[in-house]
DNA sequence: AATGCATGCAAGTACACGCTTGCAAGTCTG
DNA sequence: CAGACTTGCAAGCGTGTACTTGCATGCATT
């Protein structure tokens, strides 16, 4: 494997778990078996080694697609889709999603990166949902509360998995938590109130 | 105002804004105006300072009460309470949360602290969800996915906001959210699959 | 064989940080 | 007023850290 592949790897493990402040650069270059000075070759220096981190994962989930040209418009089908895109962006993305909440401030960009997707997806289903409205499908009912609701449900597991995952993981598993709350979320919308 | 709170208030701006480790006992002297060798003097360590601001925020919450004693066994009302109390609980520990998630790992305790009440609110909605069960009011179901659901739902929401609030807030109020949210679950709850 | 390149190694620089200490000044209490 | 206590101030100690540099070594390409 490439030297510079090491460092990253290695840099990214130290991170998740000291946070960026809580690592030094010897350390990453030891975890990496490989000299110090070498990192700084590779890297220029240490927040070198974070922007290339975060440079290889620059993979912003594509949400558009699947409420829209690809949504069925039965709720069921297209929000547990979404639910696991999310998923999946999710598990991609764990590692500059952690390092980016330890160390927010520290590169500012990352916290824009971060940030956005949920915004995004909550105007999509903003529109998804009033589009489902005026057709008749679900009820009549705010859309931003409803986008907020099953935004937050899917935003809090993930984030519950992320961040507490020693202390109280496999109370449930992802599959068996999707499938359930997006029927439970379903029943929720249909009905009339 | 006591020298003292002066320098735990200061602490946990600074800590809260740069994490505990990008924040110097030099800075926090300055923004508390006063000598570093007072702060030193008055908590012995860097490290007592941390202990300090999480003793002065034991304030561990109580939904047994409400989901018990109180509980009307009317899930839109009780939930609703649930959801407020949760809430509060956010609120009033909205700084060692950032900061316990922000140092994982610094303090073992106030990990475990945090991690305590969402595993012990699942296991009270569980309980709940099983009498509404039994007593007909709401339809048979899985409780600890149902229990799951609710509280990522709340959680998702209070984390997002914590973390996020600069980028995405005022999307929604706290109030209208839980409104709805809780309305909007219990509709899914109650129907019959 | 010669050249260039990536790396290891050892030493070192400059600085920030946690923490200590001795002394002087101010405040509060009996 | 005397004594105890708190604080400010200035200096300093030891350590860790980001980062540099000069040299030697091995490897690959031409």
């Amino acid at each position: 494997m490439q030297t510079s592949d090491r460092i990253i790897e290695a840099a990214t493990r130290l991170i998740k778990k000291n946070g960026y402040r809580g690592v030094s650069t010897k350390a990453i270059a030891t975890e990496a078996k490989v000299n110090e000075s070498t990192v700084f070759r590779q890297f220029g220096s240490k927040q070198g080694i974070l922007e290339a981190i975060i440079e290889r994962h620059s993979d912003i989930p594509q949400f558009e697609k699947l409420l829209k040209e690809d949504a069925t418009d039965n709720p069921e089908v297209d929000l547990l889709n979404v639910s696991q895109q999310y998923r999946l962006f999710f598990h991609k993305n764990a590692d500059i999603i952690l390092i980016g909440i330890r160390d927010k401030g520290m590169l500012p960009e990352l916290d824009r990166v971060l940030a956005e997707p949920p915004v995004k997806l909550h105007s999509l289903l903003v529109e998804y949902f009033e589009r489902l409205q005026k057709k008749k499908v679900i009820a009549k009912q705010d859309e931003r509360l409803t986008a907020m609701s099953f935004l937050s449900m899917c935003y809090g597991f993930q984030m519950s998995e992320l961040i507490h995952r020693q202390y109280q993981s496999q109370l449930v598993t992802e599959e068996e938590f999707y499938k359930h709350s997006v029927s439970l979320f379903v029943k929720g919308i249909l009905s009339q109130s």
